[in-house]
DNA sequence: CTGAAAGCGCTAACAA
DNA sequence: TTGTTAGCGCTTTCAG
């Protein structure tokens, strides 16, 4: 590889490694003089420090890792956006770290992080349990973690999310006042903490709507698209359907479109739909579709603040932040 | 952090380092006997190795690094799937660096992987011009570069694209098939390379149709959506506004719909629209979109795939995969 | 202000 | 089959 090295620079300069090292860092024990010949001279044999060596001696990676289900969904990649747009500003590196939604794989790509790859952690978790024994050691090491929209609530972590309750309860409750009487809540996995706020939402605007919550409306969706397709024809195709869905992934709400579109089912006429979403398509589908939009980008920027506080205080203080979500009305609830 | 080392698992074990590791390697010099005390230790000690200090030792990161212009856009997300999977498959981690169409950040982003933060690269160049310097470096390390989608024609690296000339040529032909007379072609760089490919391909479907090509009908456009939305506005306000109009990228045709809705021009009847997209909603748009589909998640297959073929053979053959993209008419055209 | 020495945790030669 | 030794490239005392 014949690299260039703090070594070879340091012979060229006739100087030691340490003095090299310490002008590259702009260390105020190094005269201006000098560190203008080394910085010269890294230039001039066009110089990259091996990050791994300093990550060694530092034990400091300047990385940190976002682990999260997958990255083909809008508000995964807005919220990464937001995070790289800290990290790239603080001089970090991202490692991106996908589960697509396996627990096993969550806890293996945590369990890794042990060896101190990332100096921080930013999790969205995955739909399955959480295994939050990784994430307990990882504090113990001082490994600062941060949850963000998938916290954990056993966990007592930093967590930035948004307001999932009451925006459900919002969304429950504009269905109802325009005139529906049954509502599908379609989730995709109920031990999720969000799906378990977006839920106690929806239960409560009926409750305080005075109807009857039935358990049979909460639908219990997978990871397939085709599955939930077929799943969805089959439920709307009853005689009874529901009248109006709330589809808690913004996946699911294309998919209630597509199964709504395969039967000929009007929206918002047969059935209205307002999705939890991050679509910049949203206003543009056939119809428009209500939405209720995260602050994706704001909720990554904040919980990359977050993780870069701690990880400059070595105070993890389990802050929580709440960044309210938006109701955009448009015509599929018309 | 008193972490557990492999020198803590040797004493532990009355075994020498070099043992240790060797039987952690699963290496053949080492009796199962052995192997299966140390793996017992290092489960009981919760041992995690150091990747820095083995990527220091072995001078391999098992890391690759993904350098593309920003991950919210359906084409990039869905690659990096398709690029995560192959690489979690082989045991490697994905850097994922940001541009943002950046030119200077795109090169100090290469600038700095000469210092061996990844073994390989995967890069989609940004809109401006790529300074192949960098690139020339890294492949003088014998660092593997593997370009996908936006490749950089000067440069002598594995590549992999679509056939982005003959689908704007299906695109321009599909449009002037349908009755239109004047193609607006919207693009944000010309000079990246899938630009270039992509107007040669529409100014050979207008040749063959006997229209006369316009330099004024290549529309350049910019980052950001609102400029883009109040050009589009002052081109389709006028009288004789083109009749076709090309999304060069995604985002375009996003933004001309917008544009359309705005000014109350009726898709298709006003303007023809396809654009070259991925959005999974192009079909529930209003109206549904035509578009030209890329095949990302196997491009993003195909490239990690070139690029651990390179990283193992050490021979990185210059080749180039063509994945070619499908026309799917739908409503915008119609 | 500069340098010598030590060592982060791991692995590759080489010896035993 | 196991152990000894050395060192990857960098940073950090501590001494000069």
């Amino acid at each position: 590889m014949g690299n260039v090295t703090i070594r070879i620079l340091a012979r060229e300069l006739q100087l030691s490694a340490a003095t090299v090292s310490k002008a590259l860092a702009d260390s105020h024990e190094i005269s201006q003089s000098t560190k203008k010949r080394v910085l010269e001279m890294a230039a001039a044999l066009n110089y990259t420090p091996n990050p791994y060596a300093s990550s060694l001696r530092r034990k400091k990676s300047q990385t940190i890792a976002v682990v999260l289900p997958e990255v083909a969904d809008s508000f995964f990649s807005q919220a990464i956006d937001g995070i790289e747009a800290i990290a790239q500003d603080k001089g970090y590196h991202v490692l991106v770290c996908l589960t697509h939604e396996r627990a096993l794989k969550e806890q293996a790509i945590l369990h890794e992080m042990l060896g101190g790859r990332a100096d921080g952690i930013l999790i969205s978790s995955c739909s399955e349990t959480t295994d939050p024994s990784s994430i307990l050691e990882l504090q113990e090491k001082g490994v600062p973690v941060v949850f963000f929209d998938r916290v954990c609530e056993e966990l007592d972590t930093a967590k930035v999310v948004t307001d999932d309750r009451s925006s459900a309860y919002k969304a429950a409750d504009h269905l109802i006042r325009s005139g529906c009487k049954e509502i599908a809540f379609l989730t995709i996995s109920e031990n999720l903490s969000i799906s378990h706020e977006r839920i106690e939402g929806y239960k409560h605007a009926l409750e305080e709507r005075g109807i009857k919550f039935k358990k049979t409306d909460i639908i219990p969706c997978t990871h397939h698209a085709e599955d939930n397709i077929q799943l969805l024809k089959k439920i709307l195709s009853r005689e009874d359907h529901p009248d109006g869905i709330i589809a808690s992934v913004e996946k699911l709400a294309v998919q209630v479109y597509q199964a709504c579109h395969e039967l000929g089912l009007k929206i918002p006429e047969d059935v209205k739909v307002i999705g939890f979403s991050n679509l910049v398509t949203a206003s543009l589908l056939n119809p428009s579709l209500t939405t209720i939009t995260q602050p994706a980008f704001e909720m990554g920027r904040a919980a990359a603040t977050l993780l870069f506080k701690a990880l400059s205080n070595k105070s993890v203080e389990p802050s929580q932040v709440v960044i309210p979500s938006e109701l955009q009305v448009r015509d599929s609830t018309g």
